[in-house]
DNA sequence: CCTAACAAGGGTTCGGCAAC
DNA sequence: GTTGCCGAACCCTTGTTAGG
């Protein structure tokens, strides 16, 4: 190799201003043009010493100086043969051609992870961290393996790149981008758990609530609508996190949409933002609410969302703005209340929560399972309840009644509890 | 101004597919 | 077989427009 360096000139030509400082290293021409990418000999195709930064990519003073045998492009074919040093460049270019496998790899990879990055309008300095994450997962994989190749590899990489570090990225689009197959892709994920430890650690919550708060700028519903939203999810996360994160997304904004005033916002276009399917919310609002909580009246999604807010309502998930005004709600908690049976239980940090100011004060909690909801009610004097000939007032819905294997005791599912600011009257 | 026809978007239902 | 999600057909509602 020479004591010059060799640099791309793959580019294309912006002007032909000669440089009178310089002559070529190897034909002595002074014919030499600047590109866009540093000074070429016109006649032999050799770049000179003299650096220029490279317009489509940062420079990088490793590779343009010191790269091991040169790992450039010494002028187009028809440049090299057109020259009186033809036989020599020849030489040196398929020396510098050399490289191993594993080298196009990482340069294939490169390429495909720009490519991706461009399509989904992801920012290119990403491309650096995703290559690592390549390089970590490829070198576990086996020579061989299905999931080896960049092809693969590269959007799989991608897609876990961002679910980790909690940056919203489409599937949908990701796949139209790639060429890997949605089975594929689908089938790389559950291995990619064990290839990638770090995963795992994400918070997957918190990815959640990203795409909330998107949603809620996306639409202008303003910050009720998400501090509603993450209370929904909040209350229920435990019961609906076997699903997709989108979909989770999709339930508690859909729920607060239809609990929320018409603000011209559809459950579609929600929906369609989220890219899932209306018919998996609707799906998903009947089994986790309505047939969770037995609730009877069900029709569809959005002809329940009256039924759905009012469940929402009592089970007190709803900010004071999204409540149910007076009387919207009466039929519904009246059918709840009827028929009650008492149920005894024994509370034992009772009265942390009720009587926290540790007045000489008895309260006294009564509650009723009423077809599995529990109500109920405290009162001050035990003496009232039965003075009252047992009537309960002011009941309300605070918990979820189930019938443990041994009969002698229920398992109580609170659904909200007082912040112990002072003995309450009644709840 | 009224009405009918049409289009578009939203919503519902059901079957298919893939994963378990 | 069950579950979860998607796709597509179909229905419903609403807005627009043209004709009387």
């Amino acid at each position: 190799m020479a004591t010059h360096e060799l640099v791309k000139i793959d580019s294309i030509v912006v002007d032909s201003v000669q440089n009178p400082l310089e002559r070529c290293d190897v034909c002595g021409s002074c014919n030499i043009v600047e590109t866009r990418e540093c000074y070429t000999c016109r006649d032999c195709g050799i770049v000179l010493e003299v650096q220029k930064l490279e317009y489509h990519r940062p420079y990088d003073a490793d590779i343009v100086q010191y790269a091991v045998l040169g790992k450039t492009q010494m002028g187009y074919k028809s440049e090299r043969r057109a020259t009186k040093n033809s036989v020599r460049l020849e030489g040196l270019n398929r020396l510098d051609s050399h490289r191993t496998s594993e080298e196009n790899v990482v340069i294939s990879a490169k390429i495909a992870i720009k490519s991706i990055l461009t399509n989904l309008d992801f920012p290119l300095s990403d491309s650096v961290s995703i290559l690592e994450v390549f390089k970590k997962i490829r070198a576990q994989l086996g020579k061989g393996t299905k999931f080896r190749s960049t092809e693969m590899l590269v959007p799989c990489v991608i897609y876990f790149y961002y679910k980790h570090n909690n940056t919203p990225i489409s599937e949908r689009e990701l796949l139209e981008v790639s060429k890997i197959s949605k089975k594929d892709f689908n089938e790389f994920k559950i291995p990619m758990a064990s290839l990638w430890p770090q995963y795992k650690e994400r918070d997957r919550k918190e990815y959640i609530i990203q795409r909330i708060l998107e949603i809620t700028e996306h639409f202008d519903l303003g910050m009720s609508f998400y501090y509603q939203s993450y209370k929904i999810l909040s209350r229920f996360y435990e019961k609906i996190k076997n699903t997709k994160d989108d979909v989770i997304v999709g339930l508690v904004t859909s729920i607060t949409l239809l609990c929320s005033q018409p603000n011209g916002v559809s459950v579609s276009a929600l929906c369609e933002r989220l890219g899932i399917k209306m018919s998996t919310i609707h799906r998903q609002v009947e089994r986790r609410v309505i047939e969770r909580f037995r609730v009877s009246g069900f029709r569809s999604l959005v002809k329940s969302a009256g039924l759905l807010k009012k469940v929402m309502s009592k089970l007190g998930v709803l900010d004071p703005a999204f409540v149910c005004v007076d009387g919207e709600s009466g039929d519904y908690e009246d059918s709840l209340v009827d028929g009650a049976d008492i149920v005894q239980v024994v509370l034992g940090n009772a009265t942390q929560v009720f009587n926290n100011l540790n007045e000489s004060k008895d309260f006294y909690l009564f509650l009723k399972n009423i077809n599995g909801y529990l109500f109920a009610t405290i009162i001050q004097n035990h003496n009232t309840y039965i003075n009252n000939n047992r009537k309960f007032a002011n009941v309300k819905s605070v918990g979820k009644v189930e019938k443990c294997e041994n009969k002698k005791f229920v398992k109580l599912e609170l659904w909200r509890y007082y912040n112990p600011t002072g003995p309450p009257l009644t709840c």
